[in-house]
DNA sequence: CCCTAACAAGACATTTTTTATCCTTTTAGG
DNA sequence: CCTAAAAGGATAAAAAATGTCTTGTTAGGG
């Protein structure tokens, strides 16, 4: 229960790796997805993601490739997971009110809702400098 | 993300409701899943899960069903939704050694198993009396 | 202006997991 | 024995995860 997917190991790899880089280097895909050992198809989908809400840059044609939108040290482990697999939402109940019928008699509702917390805590409090190791 | 299964969900309604009779009222299946509004073939291999682990006992045969193993007071969320589910694993390197080959180098294993421990206490500080409402 | 490099986007295919259902077997009471 | 009820196994349908392929777009360089 509550494992990542692959989807999700795949992405805080690549996009680690990324911050592990010098400043602006601008990486190839094919490289990244080489070093981070994933499929380069399957990366690829995941910094479009990550491109769209501005987690990283890319640049297309010749010379082109990808780096970090913001610096590592601004960019925390939530957002990167959130990104790609969508919100913290450890039971349907906690998305808000109406979603569960039984709502009002629903007495776990409250704990799922601490649940969430807690894991977004968690992952609010690191960043990527601190997963690319200075 | 992290988000319980319908199997959770019905587990956790189920094994409720139970909680919620008269200390030995024996339940039967069939009435257990009207009353909570899950399919009674699927709760009838919840229960039996639960069975196995002791978690409710049952009784075969005319006067047959199910009751609470234990008191609800002794019963935590932490192990019906493990009992379904797994063991509560956000990341497949928090298993264990080994199962990860970047285990040394990687930073974000820590972390995970924060996220564990986090959702591990929340669910084992609740129990199936806090849920059943006295 | 064209050719090539590189990412973007969408459609498609495969595999795995989830969500069931059904049938047969076992256990127990009356 | 006959019926009630759970146990267990096999199977099936649907959804999600995982990945691939093809085509389009953007940019640089001769």
């Amino acid at each position: 229960m509550m494992e990542l997917t692959r989807k999700g190991e795949y992405a805080i790899r690549g996009i680690v790796y990324l911050a592990a880089q010098p400043d602006d280097k601008v990486c190839l895909l094919s490289d990244i997805a080489a070093a981070v050992d994933v499929p380069a198809t399957f990366l690829a989908k995941i910094f479009q993601q990550f491109s769209k809400i501005g987690l990283v840059k890319s640049y297309r044609g010749t010379g082109g490739g990808f780096l970090l939108g913001r610096l590592p040290e601004n960019i925390t482990l939530l957002e990167v997971v959130e990104a790609v697999e969508g919100p913290i939402i450890p039971n349907r109940c906690v998305v808000g009110a109406g979603e569960c019928t039984r709502d009002l008699s629903c007495t776990v509702h409250p704990v799922w809702k601490r649940v969430q917390e807690q894991v977004r805590n968690v992952l609010e409090g690191v960043t990527l400098k601190d997963l690319a190791g200075e």
